[in-house]
DNA sequence: CTTTAATCGAGACGGTACGTCGGGTCTTTCT
DNA sequence: AGAAAGACCCGACGTACCGTCTCGATTAAAG
C-alpha cells in the first residue's frame, strides 16, 4: 500500500511554487540588498508567516532563487564544427544577457555573492559549470588545428566580453556582434577585415 | 583678479573628506542595498545632520563615492611600444581587481547602476573613459601592423576577462596571467607557444 | 446578540496600558514642553512605532494622559451634614495636592492648557466637573441655613486656596489645616476661635 | 579721576536690553518647556552667540525674565480703611490676571518652578512677597474688629480664588467680581445678599 | 586717523526628537 | 494543521531645532 508515502498538503505545494517565482522576481527587481521577505510575500499573494513556515529565511530564499536560475538550457553542443559550437555558446550567452531573468538578476547575484559566502560558493560553482562547456568547445577547436592560445583565457575573454557589455555599458552585446567578437579573440581578424 | 577666492570653512573640508571616505568603505562593505546614511555617519565619526547639511542624501552620497573611485591613475600610456601599453593597461586593471577600493566596491556599483538611472549613467561614463585608453592603445597597435581584429571587441574581451575573473570566479586574474591573456586575445598564441 | 464582540488582541491592551502609565510619568517628570514620545516609549519599554500605531501623536498622548488623571474618586458625598461634605471634598483635594500623580502633573497640565486649545478645553471641563461637586455641597449648606455668601465664589476660594498652596508655596495645604480654611472662608471664625 | 569706572561697550548694553525683553516675550508665548535661546535670539534680532557671550544659558535667561516680572507695582496700600485695602490688592491681582505679562508667563513660571530648584526658590520668594501685603491688610482689618478668621488662610483663599479663575477656568475673575469674592470670604454674605 | 581689540553675525557641528516607513519575528484567530 | 492577519521591536529615513563652537567682518576705543 502506497498510503504512507509522505503526502504533502496541496496548499503547501502551491505556496512553495508561488513563493519561488516571487523570490526570483523580487531578486531581479530589488536586488540583493533590497530583497525582502515582505516583498516576496506580497508578490506571491501569501502571508509572511507562510514563507517562514516553509523553512525559509532571507538568505535561503535568495539561494533558492539563484538555483532556479541555473537551469542549463541544453547540454548538446557536440556538433561537428567546433567553431560553430563556440559561436553558438557565446551567442546563447549574449542572447541571455539581452533579456532574461538571468540578466535581470545578474547584478543582484554578484552583489549577493560578494556579501555571503554561501551564495558566493553557489555562484562560482554555477559559473564554472557554464564556462566549462565553452572551454571544451575551444579545446576541441584548438585540437582541430585552430590557433586559440590558452583555451581558459580565451573562454574568459569571450564570456567576459559578453558580461562586460551587459554590466559596464548601456547596450549588451548584440547577437550579430558575436561573430566579430569570436573572430577577434580567435585572431582571425585578417580574414574578417582583409578577406582579399 | 583672483582675490575673491571663495574661502571654504576648513571644518567643512574636513567633514567632506571623512564622509566621502566613510561612504566608500560603507559601499564596499555593505553594498548598494545595505548602504545607509547612519552607517556612513558612524564610520566617519560625524553626526547624521552634518551629512545632510553637506547636501547629501542616500543617492548623492553613493554617487559622490563612485566619483571618488574614478580617479584616473596616470594618463601617460604614450610609450613607443603600443603592445607594452596594452599589457600595462590590462595589468593595471588586473592589479586593481586583486585589491583596491574599486574592486571592493565593484559589485555594489554594478548593483547601484542597475537600480538607479543616475548611477547607471555615471557608471557607464566612467567605464567608457577607462575603456577608451585601452581602445586607443589597441588602435595604435593595429596601425603599427599588428593583427588586432576589431579594437573595440578586443578591448571588451581584455577588460571583460579581467572583470570576469573578479566577479565570476574565486580568484581574480593574477598579474602574471596578463601576458597570456593578451597573447591569446591578440592571436599571438602560435608565437608564444610555438616559437618555431 | 453579543456574539460579534469585537475582541481585542491582549498584546494591544497591554501596550496601551503601559504607554498610558508611562505618558503620565513622563508628563509629571518632564512637563508639557519636555514631553517626548521617545521618553514615553523608553519608559514604557515599548517601541516608538507601537505608540504611533496606537494612533497617538504627541498631543493626543498628553490628552490621553490627562483623561486618565480625571478619574472621579467617589461620587457619594451625599451625607446628612453638608458642612462635613464640604470639608471632605476640600480635604480630598488637599490630600491629592500633597502627593499624587495629579499633583505631579498639575504644572504640566496648566502649561499644556495654556499652549494648546484642545488641552485647554479638556482641562477646563475636568476642572468644572470637580468644582461642581463642591458648589453643590456649598449650596446645600446654604439651604440648610448656613451663611455662605456666593457658593461659586466660596468654591473658588476653597479650591483656589488648596491649589495656591500647591503652586505658589513650598508646602501644600496639610489636611489638618483644611478645617481652619473652611471655617475662615465660611465666616465661622468667631465660633471657631472665640467659642463664646 | 572717574576714568577707571568700568565703561561698558554701548553695543553690549543694547544687546542686553533687547535680549531681556525678548526673553520675557518668549517665556510668555512658548512657555518654560518651549523656551529656547534660539527663539530669544531671533526675537531680539541678535545672534545666538551674542546671548551666550552675555553669560546666559537657558535657565539664567528664564530666571532673569522672572525677576523682571517681579516689579512690585506700588508699596503704598496704607490707607485708613483696611477693607478697602484688601479689595484694592485683590482687584490689582485680578486685573493683572486678566491681561499682563505676568498673567501670560504664569503657567510657564509654575512649570519652571516645578522643574528647577533655583526657579522654584525665586518663585516662592516672590509669591511670599506679594502675599505678605495681603496678609498685613487682613490683619489690620481683623484688628479693626472685623471677623476674618485666620488671616493667612483668608489671604490664600482670596489670592487662590483669583489664580484659580486664571488657571482652571476659561475666564479670569473680573474686577467687578472682586467685591463679591471678598464679601464671601470675609463672611459678610448676609450684608451683601440680605441688606434689609 | 589709525591701530588694536572686543563684539558681532553667520553658520558648522554633534545631538535629540520628530513622524513615517518597512523588515523580520512571533502570536492570535480563522478555516 | 495551515494560512492570514497583524502586533511587536528595531532601525533608517530626511527634517527641524538646540546649544556649543569657531570663524571672519564690523565697529568701538586708544593712541
Amino acid at each position: 500500500m502506497a498510503s504512507r508515502q509522505e503526502r504533502t498538503d496541496p496548499r503547501v505545494v502551491r505556496s512553495r511554487e508561488r513563493v519561488l517565482e516571487a523570490a526570483l522576481a523580487e531578486l531581479a527587481e530589488r536586488g540583493y540588498g533590497g530583497f525582502s521577505i515582505d516583498g516576496v510575500a506580497t508578490r506571491a499573494g501569501v502571508a509572511r508567516s507562510t514563507i517562514y513556515r516553509l523553512g525559509h529565511d532571507r538568505l535561503s530564499l535568495v539561494a533558492a532563487a539563484m538555483e532556479t536560475l541555473n537551469v542549463q538550457p541544453r547540454p548538446e553542443p557536440g556538433g561537428h564544427d567546433p567553431r560553430a559550437d563556440v559561436v553558438a555558446i557565446v551567442s546563447h550567452l549574449a542572447a541571455a544577457m539581452q533579456s532574461s531573468l538571468m540578466s535581470d538578476c545578474l547584478p543582484a547575484v554578484l552583489d549577493g555573492a560578494e556579501r555571503d559566502p554561501g551564495l558566493r560558493e553557489l555562484h562560482h560553482r554555477y559559473s564554472t559549470q557554464r564556462r566549462t562547456r565553452l572551454v571544451e568547445a575551444l579545446t576541441r577547436l584548438q585540437e582541430s588545428g585552430h590557433v586559440v592560445g590558452d583555451p581558459e583565457r580565451a573562454a574568459e575573454a569571450l564570456a567576459g566580453a559578453v558580461f562586460y557589455r551587459r554590466l559596464m555599458t548601456p547596450v549588451p552585446l548584440r547577437t550579430d556582434e558575436v561573430e566579430g567578437l569570436v573572430a577577434t579573440v580567435l585572431g582571425e581578424a585578417q580574414r574578417a577585415s582583409q578577406p582579399e
